[in-house]
DNA sequence: TTTT
DNA sequence: TTTT
Protein backbone atom coordinates (compact mmCIF):
# COMPACT_ATOMS: atom_id res chain seq x y z
CA UNK A 1 0.00 0.00 0.00
CA UNK A 2 1.21 3.36 -1.06
CA UNK A 3 -1.33 6.61 -0.90
CA UNK A 4 -0.93 9.86 -0.76
CA UNK A 5 -3.61 12.67 -0.48
CA UNK A 6 -2.52 16.25 -1.02
CA UNK A 7 -4.25 19.92 -1.24
CA UNK A 8 -2.08 22.47 -2.04
CA UNK A 9 -0.99 25.31 -4.96
CA UNK A 10 1.18 25.01 -7.99
CA UNK A 11 4.35 27.01 -7.87
CA UNK A 12 4.30 27.74 -11.69
CA UNK A 13 3.13 26.41 -14.75
CA UNK A 14 3.08 22.64 -15.13
CA UNK A 15 5.53 21.22 -17.75
CA UNK A 16 4.28 18.93 -20.49
CA UNK A 17 6.84 16.23 -22.33
CA UNK A 18 6.70 13.36 -24.10
CA UNK A 19 8.76 10.37 -24.02
CA UNK A 20 10.62 9.75 -26.87
CA UNK A 21 9.53 6.73 -28.73
CA UNK A 22 6.26 6.32 -28.06
CA UNK A 23 4.88 9.51 -27.32
CA UNK A 24 3.05 9.34 -23.83
CA UNK A 25 2.18 12.59 -22.45
CA UNK A 26 4.24 13.09 -18.96
CA UNK A 27 3.37 16.42 -16.76
CA UNK A 28 5.39 17.66 -14.12
CA UNK A 29 4.50 20.25 -11.43
CA UNK A 30 5.44 21.09 -8.07
CA UNK A 31 2.90 21.69 -5.52
CA UNK A 32 3.29 23.84 -2.20
CA UNK A 33 0.94 22.42 0.49
CA UNK A 34 0.97 24.40 3.44
CA UNK A 35 2.02 23.56 7.21
CA UNK A 36 -0.31 23.82 9.45
CA UNK A 37 1.89 24.71 11.76
CA UNK A 38 4.72 27.59 11.75
CA UNK A 39 8.49 27.25 12.08
CA UNK A 40 10.14 27.73 16.10
CA UNK A 41 12.20 30.34 13.49
CA UNK A 42 9.90 31.74 11.40
CA UNK A 43 11.35 28.92 8.74
CA UNK A 44 9.69 27.54 5.81
CA UNK A 45 5.66 26.95 6.37
CA UNK A 46 5.15 24.46 3.24
CA UNK A 47 6.15 21.64 1.82
CA UNK A 48 7.12 21.76 -2.22
CA UNK A 49 5.92 18.53 -3.28
CA UNK A 50 7.08 17.18 -6.84
CA UNK A 51 4.05 15.79 -8.59
CA UNK A 52 4.28 13.84 -11.89
CA UNK A 53 1.15 12.63 -13.56
CA UNK A 54 0.81 10.88 -17.30
CA UNK A 55 -1.23 10.50 -20.51
CA UNK A 56 -4.97 12.17 -20.17
CA UNK A 57 -4.27 13.32 -16.93
CA UNK A 58 -1.15 14.75 -18.09
CA UNK A 59 -2.95 16.56 -20.72
CA UNK A 60 -5.71 17.82 -18.56
CA UNK A 61 -3.25 18.99 -16.08
CA UNK A 62 -1.70 20.93 -18.82
CA UNK A 63 -4.19 22.23 -20.29
CA UNK A 64 -6.24 23.58 -17.38
CA UNK A 65 -3.91 24.54 -14.75
CA UNK A 66 -1.62 27.06 -14.50
CA UNK A 67 0.50 29.04 -11.07
CA UNK A 68 -1.39 29.37 -7.81
CA UNK A 69 -4.26 26.82 -8.77
CA UNK A 70 -5.72 25.27 -6.14
CA UNK A 71 -5.57 21.20 -6.22
CA UNK A 72 -6.04 18.07 -4.42
CA UNK A 73 -3.80 15.12 -6.17
CA UNK A 74 -4.23 11.37 -5.10
CA UNK A 75 -1.59 9.43 -5.78
CA UNK A 76 1.50 7.36 -4.50
CA UNK A 77 4.95 7.94 -4.11
CA UNK A 78 7.84 6.29 -6.70
CA UNK A 79 11.15 6.43 -6.20
CA UNK A 80 13.69 6.09 -8.69
CA UNK A 81 17.74 6.76 -8.64
CA UNK A 82 19.50 8.72 -11.47
CA UNK A 83 23.00 9.27 -12.34
CA UNK A 84 24.06 13.01 -11.63
CA UNK A 85 26.55 14.65 -14.32
CA UNK A 86 29.33 14.56 -11.98
CA UNK A 87 28.79 10.41 -11.89
CA UNK A 88 27.66 9.91 -8.63
CA UNK A 89 24.28 8.33 -7.89
CA UNK A 90 21.23 10.75 -7.20
CA UNK A 91 17.83 9.41 -5.40
CA UNK A 92 14.48 11.32 -6.50
CA UNK A 93 11.30 10.58 -4.60
CA UNK A 94 8.05 12.05 -6.38
CA UNK A 95 4.50 11.78 -5.99
CA UNK A 96 2.57 10.20 -9.40
CA UNK A 97 -0.64 11.83 -9.32
CA UNK A 98 -3.98 9.51 -10.36
CA UNK A 99 -6.37 12.10 -9.70
CA UNK A 100 -6.39 15.63 -9.84
CA UNK A 101 -9.45 17.39 -8.72
CA UNK A 102 -9.71 21.68 -9.18
CA UNK A 103 -10.52 23.17 -6.28
CA UNK A 104 -11.12 26.72 -6.95
CA UNK A 105 -10.94 28.90 -10.85
CA UNK A 106 -9.55 32.05 -11.24
CA UNK A 107 -12.00 34.43 -10.78
CA UNK A 108 -10.95 36.69 -13.68
CA UNK A 109 -11.44 33.84 -16.42
CA UNK A 110 -12.85 35.24 -19.06
CA UNK A 111 -13.51 31.67 -20.76
CA UNK A 112 -16.55 30.22 -19.02
CA UNK A 113 -17.66 28.63 -22.23
CA UNK A 114 -16.46 25.97 -23.11
CA UNK A 115 -16.95 23.24 -25.42
CA UNK A 116 -19.30 20.95 -25.03
CA UNK A 117 -20.58 21.68 -21.55
CA UNK A 118 -16.86 20.16 -20.47
CA UNK A 119 -16.18 23.22 -17.77
CA UNK A 120 -14.06 22.71 -14.57
CA UNK A 121 -16.66 24.73 -12.42
CA UNK A 122 -16.31 25.20 -8.78
CA UNK A 123 -14.15 22.60 -7.82
CA UNK A 124 -17.06 20.15 -8.29
CA UNK A 125 -15.43 18.53 -11.95
CA UNK A 126 -13.10 15.50 -11.37
CA UNK A 127 -10.71 15.06 -14.31
CA UNK A 128 -11.35 12.05 -16.34
CA UNK A 129 -8.04 10.32 -16.86
CA UNK A 130 -6.63 6.41 -17.28
CA UNK B 1 -3.86 18.24 3.86
CA UNK B 2 -0.60 16.35 3.55
CA UNK B 3 -1.55 12.62 4.19
CA UNK B 4 0.60 9.60 3.38
CA UNK B 5 -0.28 5.82 3.80
CA UNK B 6 2.55 3.31 3.52
CA UNK B 7 2.55 -0.36 3.85
CA UNK B 8 6.39 -1.87 3.49
CA UNK B 9 9.62 -3.43 5.03
CA UNK B 10 12.78 -1.97 6.48
CA UNK B 11 15.54 -2.38 4.56
CA UNK B 12 18.28 -2.02 7.38
CA UNK B 13 18.33 -1.47 10.93
CA UNK B 14 16.82 2.07 11.87
CA UNK B 15 19.30 4.80 12.44
CA UNK B 16 18.86 6.65 16.03
CA UNK B 17 20.53 10.21 16.49
CA UNK B 18 19.85 12.77 18.65
CA UNK B 19 19.96 16.75 18.01
CA UNK B 20 22.81 18.52 19.29
CA UNK B 21 21.98 20.90 21.36
CA UNK B 22 18.17 19.69 22.86
CA UNK B 23 19.00 16.12 22.72
CA UNK B 24 15.78 15.15 20.98
CA UNK B 25 15.25 11.33 19.55
CA UNK B 26 15.36 11.17 15.70
CA UNK B 27 15.17 8.02 13.71
CA UNK B 28 15.57 7.21 10.08
CA UNK B 29 14.44 4.26 7.70
CA UNK B 30 13.73 3.19 4.53
CA UNK B 31 10.52 1.58 3.51
CA UNK B 32 10.60 -0.70 0.62
CA UNK B 33 7.22 -0.60 -0.51
CA UNK B 34 5.73 -3.09 -3.65
CA UNK B 35 4.45 -1.87 -6.34
CA UNK B 36 1.34 -3.60 -7.62
CA UNK B 37 2.46 -3.97 -11.25
CA UNK B 38 5.67 -5.42 -13.32
CA UNK B 39 7.94 -3.60 -15.28
CA UNK B 40 7.25 -4.03 -18.54
CA UNK B 41 11.40 -4.88 -18.60
CA UNK B 42 11.63 -6.52 -16.17
CA UNK B 43 12.37 -3.01 -13.87
CA UNK B 44 12.38 -1.97 -10.13
CA UNK B 45 9.23 -3.45 -8.84
CA UNK B 46 9.91 -1.49 -5.14
CA UNK B 47 9.73 2.15 -4.29
CA UNK B 48 12.54 2.81 -1.30
CA UNK B 49 10.96 5.33 0.74
CA UNK B 50 12.80 7.66 3.14
CA UNK B 51 11.33 7.70 6.59
CA UNK B 52 12.01 10.10 9.32
CA UNK B 53 10.14 10.17 13.10
CA UNK B 54 10.98 12.04 16.40
CA UNK B 55 10.41 11.36 19.97
CA UNK B 56 9.55 8.88 21.71
CA UNK B 57 7.96 7.49 18.33
CA UNK B 58 12.07 7.31 17.34
CA UNK B 59 12.72 5.64 20.07
CA UNK B 60 10.00 2.70 19.87
CA UNK B 61 11.39 2.63 16.33
CA UNK B 62 14.90 1.94 16.90
CA UNK B 63 14.72 -0.17 19.88
CA UNK B 64 11.48 -2.50 18.55
CA UNK B 65 12.43 -2.92 14.56
CA UNK B 66 14.93 -4.41 12.34
CA UNK B 67 15.59 -5.00 8.55
CA UNK B 68 12.67 -7.47 7.18
CA UNK B 69 10.01 -5.92 9.37
CA UNK B 70 6.84 -5.31 8.09
CA UNK B 71 5.35 -1.98 9.42
CA UNK B 72 2.02 0.11 8.24
CA UNK B 73 3.24 4.54 8.53
CA UNK B 74 0.65 6.99 8.50
CA UNK B 75 2.34 10.44 8.24
CA UNK B 76 2.91 13.50 5.62
CA UNK B 77 5.27 14.20 3.19
CA UNK B 78 8.00 17.14 4.58
CA UNK B 79 10.52 19.24 1.79
CA UNK B 80 13.91 20.76 2.78
CA UNK B 81 17.29 21.98 1.02
CA UNK B 82 20.30 21.56 1.90
CA UNK B 83 23.99 22.58 0.72
CA UNK B 84 25.80 19.62 -0.66
CA UNK B 85 29.37 19.53 -0.20
CA UNK B 86 29.95 20.79 -3.82
CA UNK B 87 28.04 23.98 -2.85
CA UNK B 88 25.16 22.99 -4.91
CA UNK B 89 21.49 23.07 -3.40
CA UNK B 90 20.04 19.88 -3.00
CA UNK B 91 16.29 19.36 -1.87
CA UNK B 92 15.25 16.40 -0.32
CA UNK B 93 11.78 14.55 -0.12
CA UNK B 94 10.98 12.09 2.97
CA UNK B 95 7.63 10.85 4.78
CA UNK B 96 7.76 12.04 8.49
CA UNK B 97 5.84 9.49 10.28
CA UNK B 98 3.37 10.09 13.00
CA UNK B 99 1.89 6.67 13.42
CA UNK B 100 4.06 3.19 12.97
CA UNK B 101 2.23 0.21 13.37
CA UNK B 102 3.65 -3.24 13.61
CA UNK B 103 2.52 -5.59 11.42
CA UNK B 104 4.85 -9.23 12.27
CA UNK B 105 6.87 -10.19 14.59
CA UNK B 106 9.92 -11.99 14.01
CA UNK B 107 8.92 -15.73 13.62
CA UNK B 108 12.75 -16.67 15.52
CA UNK B 109 12.21 -14.40 18.55
CA UNK B 110 12.85 -15.97 21.82
CA UNK B 111 11.89 -13.07 23.63
CA UNK B 112 8.08 -13.64 23.51
CA UNK B 113 7.34 -13.65 27.45
CA UNK B 114 6.33 -9.64 28.48
CA UNK B 115 5.19 -8.60 31.86
CA UNK B 116 1.47 -9.73 31.74
CA UNK B 117 0.99 -10.86 28.16
CA UNK B 118 1.73 -7.23 27.07
CA UNK B 119 3.61 -7.64 24.09
CA UNK B 120 3.32 -6.13 20.84
CA UNK B 121 2.45 -9.59 18.85
CA UNK B 122 0.42 -9.74 15.47
CA UNK B 123 0.70 -6.29 14.83
CA UNK B 124 -2.33 -5.51 17.06
CA UNK B 125 0.54 -3.26 19.24
CA UNK B 126 0.13 0.48 18.42
CA UNK B 127 2.75 2.55 19.30
CA UNK B 128 2.05 5.05 21.46
CA UNK B 129 3.09 8.39 20.45
CA UNK B 130 4.00 12.30 21.10
CA UNK C 1 -5.36 2.28 11.26
CA UNK C 2 -8.11 4.01 10.52
CA UNK C 3 -8.29 6.84 8.13
CA UNK C 4 -10.57 8.88 6.01
CA UNK C 5 -10.51 12.01 3.53
CA UNK C 6 -13.09 13.48 2.22
CA UNK C 7 -14.19 16.67 -0.36
CA UNK C 8 -17.10 17.56 -0.69
CA UNK C 9 -20.24 20.18 0.48
CA UNK C 10 -22.55 20.31 3.37
CA UNK C 11 -25.92 19.27 2.77
CA UNK C 12 -27.49 21.70 5.13
CA UNK C 13 -26.90 23.94 8.10
CA UNK C 14 -23.91 21.83 10.86
CA UNK C 15 -25.75 21.19 13.86
CA UNK C 16 -24.38 22.42 17.40
CA UNK C 17 -25.38 20.56 20.31
CA UNK C 18 -23.43 20.17 23.97
CA UNK C 19 -22.99 17.50 25.75
CA UNK C 20 -24.98 17.17 29.12
CA UNK C 21 -23.43 17.16 31.68
CA UNK C 22 -19.86 18.25 30.84
CA UNK C 23 -21.33 21.21 28.19
CA UNK C 24 -18.63 19.64 25.22
CA UNK C 25 -19.62 21.14 22.13
CA UNK C 26 -20.15 18.58 19.04
CA UNK C 27 -21.11 19.05 15.46
CA UNK C 28 -23.13 17.15 13.39
CA UNK C 29 -23.10 17.73 9.43
CA UNK C 30 -23.58 15.47 6.12
CA UNK C 31 -20.93 15.93 3.51
CA UNK C 32 -22.36 15.02 -0.20
CA UNK C 33 -19.11 14.06 -1.56
CA UNK C 34 -19.62 13.41 -5.33
CA UNK C 35 -18.77 9.68 -7.52
CA UNK C 36 -16.75 9.53 -10.07
CA UNK C 37 -19.01 7.75 -12.18
CA UNK C 38 -22.48 7.63 -12.81
CA UNK C 39 -24.97 4.81 -12.09
CA UNK C 40 -25.67 3.16 -15.53
CA UNK C 41 -29.44 4.09 -14.89
CA UNK C 42 -28.96 7.60 -13.81
CA UNK C 43 -29.07 6.74 -10.14
CA UNK C 44 -27.63 8.31 -6.81
CA UNK C 45 -24.37 10.05 -8.19
CA UNK C 46 -23.34 11.15 -4.43
CA UNK C 47 -22.91 9.75 -1.39
CA UNK C 48 -24.20 11.41 1.95
CA UNK C 49 -21.67 10.83 4.89
CA UNK C 50 -22.86 11.71 8.50
CA UNK C 51 -19.71 13.46 10.08
CA UNK C 52 -19.39 14.48 13.86
CA UNK C 53 -16.74 16.46 15.19
CA UNK C 54 -16.07 17.88 18.69
CA UNK C 55 -14.89 20.84 21.15
CA UNK C 56 -13.33 23.41 19.08
CA UNK C 57 -13.39 22.08 16.02
CA UNK C 58 -17.48 21.58 16.58
CA UNK C 59 -17.54 25.59 16.92
CA UNK C 60 -15.78 26.43 14.24
CA UNK C 61 -17.47 24.28 11.97
CA UNK C 62 -20.60 25.84 13.05
CA UNK C 63 -19.62 29.06 13.29
CA UNK C 64 -18.36 28.99 9.86
CA UNK C 65 -19.96 26.65 7.55
CA UNK C 66 -23.33 25.96 5.83
CA UNK C 67 -25.08 24.61 3.54
CA UNK C 68 -23.52 23.81 0.03
CA UNK C 69 -19.78 25.05 1.41
CA UNK C 70 -16.76 22.67 0.13
CA UNK C 71 -14.38 21.03 2.65
CA UNK C 72 -12.32 18.80 2.82
CA UNK C 73 -12.30 16.12 6.23
CA UNK C 74 -9.88 14.06 7.41
CA UNK C 75 -10.70 11.63 10.09
CA UNK C 76 -11.84 8.15 10.99
CA UNK C 77 -14.87 5.85 10.66
CA UNK C 78 -16.48 5.46 14.03
CA UNK C 79 -19.00 2.73 14.92
CA UNK C 80 -21.84 2.12 17.50
CA UNK C 81 -25.12 0.69 18.56
CA UNK C 82 -27.96 2.61 19.70
CA UNK C 83 -31.16 1.09 20.97
CA UNK C 84 -34.06 2.55 18.56
CA UNK C 85 -37.33 3.22 19.83
CA UNK C 86 -39.27 -0.21 18.89
CA UNK C 87 -36.27 -1.56 21.09
CA UNK C 88 -34.40 -3.21 18.46
CA UNK C 89 -30.73 -2.53 18.28
CA UNK C 90 -29.32 -0.14 15.68
CA UNK C 91 -25.54 0.42 14.02
CA UNK C 92 -24.51 3.73 13.17
CA UNK C 93 -21.20 4.69 10.95
CA UNK C 94 -20.08 7.75 10.81
CA UNK C 95 -16.65 10.10 10.50
CA UNK C 96 -15.29 11.56 12.84
CA UNK C 97 -13.28 14.51 11.16
CA UNK C 98 -9.95 15.49 13.11
CA UNK C 99 -9.55 18.33 10.38
CA UNK C 100 -11.40 20.35 8.23
CA UNK C 101 -10.62 22.29 5.64
CA UNK C 102 -12.42 25.24 4.21
CA UNK C 103 -12.28 25.08 0.34
CA UNK C 104 -14.30 27.98 -1.01
CA UNK C 105 -15.68 31.15 0.71
CA UNK C 106 -19.19 32.23 -0.32
CA UNK C 107 -18.98 34.64 -3.51
CA UNK C 108 -21.70 36.98 -2.11
CA UNK C 109 -19.97 36.95 1.19
CA UNK C 110 -19.70 40.47 1.94
CA UNK C 111 -17.36 40.26 4.82
CA UNK C 112 -14.31 40.04 2.98
CA UNK C 113 -12.31 42.77 5.72
CA UNK C 114 -10.72 41.42 8.45
CA UNK C 115 -7.86 42.71 10.64
CA UNK C 116 -4.48 43.15 8.17
CA UNK C 117 -5.55 41.26 5.58
CA UNK C 118 -6.11 37.89 7.72
CA UNK C 119 -9.26 35.98 6.44
CA UNK C 120 -10.22 32.39 5.20
CA UNK C 121 -10.42 33.41 1.74
CA UNK C 122 -9.21 30.52 -1.09
CA UNK C 123 -9.35 27.46 0.79
CA UNK C 124 -5.99 28.25 2.38
CA UNK C 125 -6.89 28.77 6.01
CA UNK C 126 -6.31 25.71 8.69
CA UNK C 127 -8.71 25.35 11.07
CA UNK C 128 -7.18 25.26 14.01
CA UNK C 129 -8.09 22.70 16.68
CA UNK C 130 -8.22 20.55 19.84
CA UNK D 1 -12.47 12.58 -3.49
CA UNK D 2 -13.34 9.75 -0.90
CA UNK D 3 -10.67 7.30 0.32
CA UNK D 4 -10.16 5.04 3.43
CA UNK D 5 -7.77 3.39 4.46
CA UNK D 6 -8.41 0.90 7.37
CA UNK D 7 -5.86 -2.24 9.35
CA UNK D 8 -8.26 -4.42 11.14
CA UNK D 9 -9.14 -8.32 11.23
CA UNK D 10 -11.98 -10.05 9.98
CA UNK D 11 -14.90 -10.98 12.95
CA UNK D 12 -16.15 -13.99 11.29
CA UNK D 13 -15.65 -15.77 7.49
CA UNK D 14 -16.78 -13.11 4.86
CA UNK D 15 -20.27 -13.46 2.72
CA UNK D 16 -20.40 -14.61 -0.53
CA UNK D 17 -23.20 -13.88 -2.53
CA UNK D 18 -24.14 -13.03 -6.10
CA UNK D 19 -26.17 -10.56 -7.90
CA UNK D 20 -29.58 -12.27 -9.16
CA UNK D 21 -29.39 -11.58 -12.78
CA UNK D 22 -25.77 -10.78 -13.93
CA UNK D 23 -24.13 -13.16 -11.44
CA UNK D 24 -21.37 -11.01 -10.25
CA UNK D 25 -19.74 -11.94 -7.22
CA UNK D 26 -20.17 -9.87 -3.98
CA UNK D 27 -18.47 -10.24 -0.76
CA UNK D 28 -19.43 -8.91 2.88
CA UNK D 29 -17.27 -9.08 5.94
CA UNK D 30 -16.58 -6.76 9.02
CA UNK D 31 -13.50 -5.21 10.12
CA UNK D 32 -12.85 -4.99 13.48
CA UNK D 33 -10.56 -1.60 13.63
CA UNK D 34 -8.55 -1.11 17.18
CA UNK D 35 -8.74 2.03 18.68
CA UNK D 36 -5.91 3.75 19.55
CA UNK D 37 -7.08 4.87 22.87
CA UNK D 38 -9.26 2.78 25.48
CA UNK D 39 -12.99 4.57 26.74
CA UNK D 40 -12.34 6.28 29.93
CA UNK D 41 -15.08 4.00 31.15
CA UNK D 42 -13.92 0.90 29.85
CA UNK D 43 -16.02 1.26 27.19
CA UNK D 44 -15.56 -0.36 23.30
CA UNK D 45 -11.95 -0.14 21.58
CA UNK D 46 -12.73 -1.01 18.50
CA UNK D 47 -14.57 0.17 15.43
CA UNK D 48 -16.76 -2.35 13.49
CA UNK D 49 -16.72 -1.73 10.19
CA UNK D 50 -19.17 -3.39 7.49
CA UNK D 51 -16.93 -3.79 3.88
CA UNK D 52 -18.26 -5.03 0.68
CA UNK D 53 -16.48 -6.28 -2.34
CA UNK D 54 -17.16 -7.07 -5.58
CA UNK D 55 -16.09 -8.77 -8.77
CA UNK D 56 -12.94 -10.72 -8.59
CA UNK D 57 -12.03 -9.40 -5.27
CA UNK D 58 -14.60 -10.83 -3.52
CA UNK D 59 -13.72 -14.31 -4.76
CA UNK D 60 -10.40 -13.56 -3.30
CA UNK D 61 -11.03 -12.42 -0.24
CA UNK D 62 -13.77 -15.20 0.12
CA UNK D 63 -11.94 -17.93 -0.75
CA UNK D 64 -8.71 -17.21 1.46
CA UNK D 65 -10.20 -15.05 4.03
CA UNK D 66 -11.40 -16.53 7.65
CA UNK D 67 -12.30 -14.75 11.21
CA UNK D 68 -9.61 -13.30 13.07
CA UNK D 69 -7.31 -12.49 9.91
CA UNK D 70 -5.25 -9.09 9.27
CA UNK D 71 -5.37 -6.92 6.40
CA UNK D 72 -5.04 -3.94 5.14
CA UNK D 73 -8.25 -2.13 3.34
CA UNK D 74 -8.28 0.67 0.82
CA UNK D 75 -11.80 2.16 -0.79
CA UNK D 76 -13.94 4.69 -0.01
CA UNK D 77 -17.54 4.83 1.81
CA UNK D 78 -20.67 4.40 -0.34
CA UNK D 79 -23.89 5.22 1.44
CA UNK D 80 -27.10 4.36 0.01
CA UNK D 81 -30.73 3.79 1.61
CA UNK D 82 -33.96 1.49 1.55
CA UNK D 83 -36.77 0.48 3.26
CA UNK D 84 -36.83 -1.76 6.37
CA UNK D 85 -39.34 -4.13 6.91
CA UNK D 86 -41.74 -1.98 8.92
CA UNK D 87 -41.71 0.33 5.82
CA UNK D 88 -39.41 3.03 6.95
CA UNK D 89 -36.65 4.47 5.54
CA UNK D 90 -33.00 3.19 6.83
CA UNK D 91 -29.30 4.04 5.61
CA UNK D 92 -26.82 2.27 5.31
CA UNK D 93 -23.00 3.32 5.25
CA UNK D 94 -20.24 1.06 4.45
CA UNK D 95 -16.72 0.76 2.28
CA UNK D 96 -16.24 -0.36 -0.87
CA UNK D 97 -13.47 -2.58 -0.83
CA UNK D 98 -11.00 -1.55 -4.01
CA UNK D 99 -7.67 -3.17 -2.48
CA UNK D 100 -7.38 -5.97 0.19
CA UNK D 101 -3.71 -6.58 1.52
CA UNK D 102 -3.35 -9.92 3.69
CA UNK D 103 -1.00 -9.01 6.33
CA UNK D 104 -0.98 -12.28 8.42
CA UNK D 105 -1.27 -15.69 7.65
CA UNK D 106 -2.72 -18.75 9.83
CA UNK D 107 0.08 -19.76 12.36
CA UNK D 108 -1.45 -23.55 12.30
CA UNK D 109 -2.09 -23.72 8.47
CA UNK D 110 -1.30 -26.80 6.82
CA UNK D 111 -2.30 -25.64 3.18
CA UNK D 112 0.62 -24.05 2.00
CA UNK D 113 1.69 -25.52 -1.02
CA UNK D 114 -0.94 -23.67 -3.71
CA UNK D 115 -1.79 -24.04 -7.57
CA UNK D 116 0.84 -22.60 -9.62
CA UNK D 117 2.77 -20.67 -6.87
CA UNK D 118 -0.11 -18.13 -6.44
CA UNK D 119 0.07 -17.99 -2.41
CA UNK D 120 -0.10 -15.13 -0.31
CA UNK D 121 2.79 -15.45 1.65
CA UNK D 122 4.52 -13.16 4.72
CA UNK D 123 2.03 -10.48 3.86
CA UNK D 124 3.65 -9.05 0.76
CA UNK D 125 1.22 -10.66 -1.80
CA UNK D 126 -1.08 -8.07 -3.19
CA UNK D 127 -4.42 -9.32 -4.33
CA UNK D 128 -4.94 -9.06 -8.21
CA UNK D 129 -8.57 -7.64 -8.69
CA UNK D 130 -10.78 -5.62 -11.35
C1' DT E 1 -23.67 -10.28 15.71
C1' DT E 2 -18.07 -8.70 16.73
C1' DT E 3 -11.35 -9.49 15.78
C1' DT E 4 -6.21 -10.50 18.31
C1' DT F 1 -33.72 14.53 4.80
C1' DT F 2 -29.49 15.61 0.71
C1' DT F 3 -24.59 19.46 -1.99
C1' DT F 4 -22.74 22.23 -6.71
Amino acid sequence: MNKVFLIGRLTREPELRFTPGTGIAVANFTLAVDRNYVGQDGQKQADFIPVICWRKLAEVVANNLGKGRLVAVSGSIQTSSYQAQDGSKRYKVEVVADEVKFLDWPKDNKDDGGVDGFYPVDGDEDIPFR
